[in-house]
DNA sequence: ACAAAAGTGTTGTTCGTACACCCATGA
DNA sequence: TCATGGGTGTACGAACAACACTTTTGT
C-alpha cells in the first residue's frame, strides 16, 4: 500500500475547539488527556484520523464520542503542522471549531469523558499548541460571526432577542444598543416569532423566537451586519 | 520514532492554486505532472511535505522550486483528505492559494518546469480532486477580495486605477462605475500617487500609483468595500 | 477640432446610529 | 402605581450609487 517511495508518512489528528454559551458567558469544552504524554493535563478533544475516514468524518466522530452530539456546527479552521508540535512523534493536526447548544450537551450522559466547561477567559493552559488553536478559533469566531449568522448554533431552539444580544455582546465584549439590535435582527427575516414569552428576566417578558431554517441556509453566505463597527472589535483577547 | 501505537501514518502533500493577472484576464498556473500516476496530465503544483518542514514551508518551497519566486502571497485554503483521492496511496493534501504578479514570473527562467498559464475559464481538467480545489480557491478569492485588499498582490509595483478596476471586474465578472471606483479606492489611503502617467490605453493618460505598504499591512484585516453588492457576486463560476 | 478615456462634482436615497418615548407586567 | 426591562418611532448624519460634466492629450 506504500507506493510513493522515499517519502515519510506521518500521523494525522483532528482537534476540536468546542464553544458553548450558558446565557451569560462563552465557554470552552476541554478534556483531561487520557494517555501519555501529558496524561491528566487539559487539552482540546481530539483523536487520530482512521484509515477510511475523511478529516471531517474524524472530527464528527471525535465530537460524538465525547459529547454524544451529532450534526453539530463544525468548521475546518487550520492545519497545525510544526514538526515538533508533538514531542512523541510528528503529528499533523487539523483544527476544527464547533458551536454547540450547551443545554443539549448537559442532557447527554457524558459520564466519564472527563470533559468540562470553562469560561473562555479562565481556561487553563493546554498541551502542545492547543492554546494557539484556541486563540485562532476565537479570532475566527469573531470574524465569521460579524458576517454570517453562525451564533444561532450556540442557542437552544427557542430563544429571545435579549438572549441573542447577550451572546453577541459576550463574543465581542461590548454592549450594543438594545433597540437597534432587535430591529436589525428582525429585519433579516431570519427569525420566526413564537406566541410564548420568557418572563425569567423581566416583568414584561420577551417573546421567544426560533430560527427560520430555510432562510438561514439560503442566506448563510450573504453578509449581514448585526455587529456595528466590526473593524474595531476583531482584535485579539 | 513511531511511538503512538496502532495508528496508521499517511503521506502529506501541499498543492498550490496559483493565480495571475495579465491585465485582461485572470489566469491559473498549471504544471504537467512528471511522475505516475497520470504522468503528463495537467495538475496543480504540489509536493510532499518534508520531515523538517511545516506545511507553510512546504508550500513556499514548492512555489519557489517551480516559479523561482519567493515571498509570494500564500494562504492556507483547506485540507482535502478523502481516503481515496489519490489512487496510489492515501495522501492528505493541504491546499494553498497563491497570488503572484505574472510579470515577475515571466522574467524568471522557468525553463523545463513545464508550467503554463491558462485562462481561468479555459483551464483543462485536472487530476484527482484538483478541479474541486480550484473551484474552492476561486470562491475564496472572491470572498476575501470583497473584504480585504489582497488583489494588489496580482499587480506590478506600479499600476493605474483603471488597471486595478479591470482586475476587480475580472474577478467578479461585472463592470463597476469607473468614477465611483476610483474615488472609493483613493479614499482608503492605500495608494500613493506617482508623478508618471501610463499613456498606453488613453490619450489623457492615467497616473501610476503604488501601494502604501504600511497602510496595507496595518489595515489588512479591516473590512473595505471596493466591491458594490458583494452578496450578489459571490456565486460560483 | 474631435474623440476617448480619466477623473471630479452633485444629488437623491439608503442605511445606521442615537435617543426619546411607549408598552406590558409583577410586585 | 411604580419600577423594570422589552420594544417602536423619529431624526440626524454618513456612505453610496447614479450620472452630468470637465479635463487632458494624441490624432
Amino acid at each position: 500500500m506504500q507506493k510513493y517511495t522515499g517519502q515519510k508518512r506521518v500521523l494525522i489528528a483532528v482537534d476540536c475547539i468546542v464553544f458553548g454559551f450558558d446565557g451569560q458567558h462563552i465557554k470552552l469544552l476541554l478534556v483531561k488527556r487520557s494517555f501519555e504524554p501529558n496524561k491528566g493535563k487539559w487539552s482540546l478533544m481530539g483523536g487520530f484520523i482512521e484509515a477510511d475516514e475523511t478529516p471531517n468524518d474524524a472530527a464528527n466522530r471525535v465530537l460524538e464520542l465525547r459529547t454524544g452530539l451529532k450534526d453539530v456546527y463544525l468548521e475546518q479552521l487550520q492545519v497545525f503542522g510544526d514538526p515538533n508540535r508533538d514531542p512523541v512523534e510528528r503529528t499533523i493536526s487539523i483544527a476544527y471549531f464547533a458551536l454547540i447548544d450547551i443545554h443539549r450537551y448537559e442532557n447527554q450522559l457524558n459520564d466519564d469523558a472527563h470533559a468540562e466547561w470553562f469560561l473562555l477567559n479562565e481556561a487553563p493552559s493546554l498541551i502542545f499548541d492547543h492554546n494557539e488553536m484556541v486563540r485562532l478559533a476565537k479570532k475566527q469566531l469573531r470574524y465569521k460571526a460579524a458576517l454570517h449568522p453562525i451564533l444561532f448554533n450556540l442557542l437552544p431552539d427557542r430563544f429571545t432577542i435579549p438572549q441573542l444580544q447577550a451572546l453577541y455582546e459576550g463574543i465581542y465584549q461590548t454592549e450594543f444598543d438594545d433597540r437597534n439590535f432587535s430591529r436589525k435582527v428582525l429585519s433579516t427575516g431570519l427569525l420566526i416569532k413564537l406566541p410564548e414569552k420568557d418572563k425569567q428576566t423581566s416583568k414584561k417578558g420577551a417573546f421567544y423566537y426560533r430560527l427560520n431554517k430555510e432562510e438561514y441556509l439560503e442566506n448563510f453566505e450573504s453578509f449581514l451586519n448585526f455587529v456595528p463597527n466590526p473593524d474595531k472589535l476583531l482584535s485579539d483577547n
